[in-house]
Formats: C-alpha cells, sequence, structure tokens
DNA sequence: TGTACATCAGTGAACGCGCGTTCACTGATGTAC
DNA sequence: TGTACATCAGTGAACGCGCGTTCACTGATGTAC
C-alpha cells in the first residue's frame, strides 16, 4: 500500500498513513472485530504506543479511515456519473453500479462508514464533512434523474430518499447477507432492473 | 419481560428464557458491543456459569435471539399484510410500515439478526429456518404487488428483490444513521412515496 | 410409600487472553543566534 | 559553521480491565422398583 522505507531510522516519517493503510488492509483482511491498535501496531513493526503519537484514540483512527472511505466512495460515484454523459437514466444506471461496487470492493469500510461505531459523526468534524459531502452528491444525481418526473418540487428530497434507498438496501443486503443474492442472481441485471423501475415509477402517473 | 418466581430456589426453572429476554432488553438498552455472556448472568443473578447449561457458548445464544427476531418480524409482517385486504397497493405499505416500525423498534436487534455476527447462518440451523420464513414471506408479499405488472415471469424475483431493497435500505440508513432522516422527513410519507414509486414502476411501461 | 440412583441445573474458583491506555523516558530533528 | 535548546516522534514497561470458557463440585429433581 505504502512505500516502505528501505532503512527504519528511529523516526518512521510516515506512521500516519502507514496506520491508515494498514488498517484498511486489516479490515478487508479480518474485518471489524479483530482490528485492534496494537495488532496494527505489532504488523508495521513499531511500538504498540506509537499510534497515540498520530491519533488520540482508537476510535480517531477508524474516523480517519471512514472519512478516507467516504472520499473514495464520492470520487467513485463522480466519476461513474461523468462517463454517463447526459442522459439521467444511464446516469443513474453507472452510479447505482459505482455505489453498490464499492460496497462489494470494501465490504467492511462500508460497515464501518454505515454502522454504529463512530455515530455520531459530529464528533469528528473531518468524517461528518466527508460524509456530507457524499449525501450531497447521492441527492443531486438522484434529483438529476427526477428533473424529468411530474412530481411536485417539495417531493423531491423524499424521491431522492426512496432512490438511494433502494440502491442502499441492495449493496447493505449484498454485503450483510450474501447468500442471499450470491445464487441465482444476476447483480448487474438486478441493479439495471432496481433503476429502471425507479425511473419508471417517477416518471409515470 | 418473564414473570420472576418469588421465591427463587437453587434450580431457576426458566433460565433459558430468561436469558434471552435479559439478553434483548440490555441489546436495546447498551447495543450489542456491551452485550457479555457475565453481565447478562449478573443481571439475571445466577453464577457466570450458568448459561452454558442451555447455550453452548455466546454465539448460541445470539443466534437464538435472532432467531427470536426473525419470527417476530415475520408475525409483524403477516399481521399487516392482513389488514389490508386485497389491495396490492394498500398491502406493501402496510407491509413497508410494518418492516421499518420493527427496525425502529428493535434496532439492535435488527442489527444483530442482519449482520455479521452470526453469518453463516447455516451454522444455526433454527436461525437459518427462521431467517429463510421471513425471506419467504417478503417475496410473497412482493410478488402480489407484481402480479399486476407487465413483467416477464422470469423478472419477477428481481423485482422482489428490488422492492425489498428499498424497504430495507430505508430502514437500514434509519436505524444506522438516524441524523439522516430525522430532521426534516415525515416517515410515513417516505414509505408511502416510495411504495407508490415502486408501483407505479412496475405497472409503467 | 420409601429408597437408590441417575440426571439435571446450578455454583465458585480459576485460567489465560488481548486489549486500550498511561507513564516516564529518549533518540532524532529543526531552528535561532 | 557551530552550538543550545525546544519540539517532535518514537520506546518499553506496566496498569487494570472484563471477557469467554473450563473444571471439579453439589444441591435438587425425577424415576424404577
Amino acid at each position: 500500500m505504502s512505500a516502505e522505507p528501505t532503512t527504519r531510522s528511529y523516526h518512521h516519517g510516515n506512521l500516519r498513513n502507514e496506520l491508515l493503510d494498514t488498517a484498511e488492509a486489516q479490515l478487508a483482511d479480518t474485518g471489524m472485530e479483530e482490528l485492534s491498535l496494537r495488532a496494527l501496531a505489532r504488523a508495521i513493526g513499531v511500538s504498540q504506543t506509537a499510534p497515540y503519537r498520530h491519533f488520540k484514540d482508537k476510535n480517531e483512527l477508524l474516523a480517519a479511515l471512514a472519512t478516507r472511505g467516504y472520499r473514495k466512495l464520492l470520487e467513485d460515484l463522480e466519476a461513474a456519473a461523468q462517463t454517463a454523459g447526459d442522459d439521467p437514466d444511464a446516469e443513474m444506471k453507472a452510479f447505482a453500479h459505482a455505489y453498490v461496487g464499492y460496497a462489494m470492493q470494501h465490504p467492511d469500510l462500508f460497515k464501518l462508514m454505515f454502522g454504529p461505531t463512530l455515530q455520531p459523526q459530529a464528533n469528528y468534524p473531518e468524517l461528518y464533512q466527508a460524509s456530507r459531502d457524499t449525501y450531497e452528491l447521492v441527492r443531486a444525481i438522484m434529483r438529476s434523474g427526477i428533473d424529468k418526473g411530474i412530481f411536485r418540487d417539495e417531493d423531491d428530497h423524499y424521491m431522492a430518499n426512496a432512490g438511494w434507498s433502494g440502491i442502499h438496501g441492495l449493496a447493505t443486503l449484498k454485503v450483510d447477507m450474501p447468500q442471499l443474492f450470491e445464487r441465482h442472481v444476476d447483480l448487474t441485471r438486478q441493479i439495471d432492473l432496481e433503476v429502471r423501475i425507479f425511473l419508471a415509477g417517477i416518471h409515470a402517473e
């Protein structure tokens, strides 16, 4: 993940970043339960108290990790939305695929971001900001699909939530209960259908 | 939760049930993190090894708890569906409200049921069965709303998943990230709109 | 109805564990003059 | 260019903790005869 310096001097030089990289790797490897500061320090080859030079406590490290996670999700979603040009249908599909894809690629990070450990986020200003930025993009994308619909403006927010719920629910079920979907379900088809139903529902009546 | 016997003899007589009741109460009180077998035994006033007469280990107790949770959810959903008569629109609305309502009433139990602790469920046959029963009902309800749509039969399963995802996503976001919805969103309206969009989408084209 | 005995459902002490965190410390680095 | 000194980023020992679980045990209950 990060470039290992060839000689380790007393001062590591990049410990904060390496802690985060290693934490993310361990999260992917063994999940949240097994992630401990001590194991992290051990893996890096640094004393178990060294992390405290960079994070007040364990939760601050987790918050930094989740913050990176939101920023990455935001990037992925933006990139997906831009590839789709002006067609809101295609945009929403690309967006949904990116969202679910992110959850599948980083399941435990996704759970950390949307899980209870770091609630309330207000305690971690950077995390709060990063998550807010992500939600704003989600809503913006949804709105761009909705604009062509016939609902009144005041429904916009509710419709954005509805679209988001569908996608988030799929990602969550896929990540938390893999056996439910793994068997016969083609995920691409599932996502496409879901977006299609949503847009048809918006534009109907 | 359970009737306390007026005199406690050496044999408790109802320890298994009281363990589950107390565990559920502690889950609601302090969440998953703080739930320990020892604390449970302490709360009931029994030695810390007594639970091992009734459960092989901690996870077996949690599995039993989640099993009860699924059965209760199933009951709630069935009851809701039945009050709605033959109108699939009303049925789906009642169903969605029951689902989200359950999550809000028992947030930590809901998380346990749909969380990673008890995965894979195959290790706990009763839990597996109870969760399967619930999913079957979910799918059945969805299908009953879908039957009037124009999609081909082979899409049924995908459509059921789509409807379920929307509802599950809403429940999950509501439970995990309460601050997102709490502020200006009328949940009843949100659910009703979501169902309306879904059904309109199904019946459109 | 009484007794012997198996089984059930508790007890209490103890084990080993890894964890988060604090503390006093020290080596390395950067800066002012 | 050299030196004094503050600050930064590490170390290593130690603390207290509650936990899950095992063990040998014992009191209570149910059953066969």
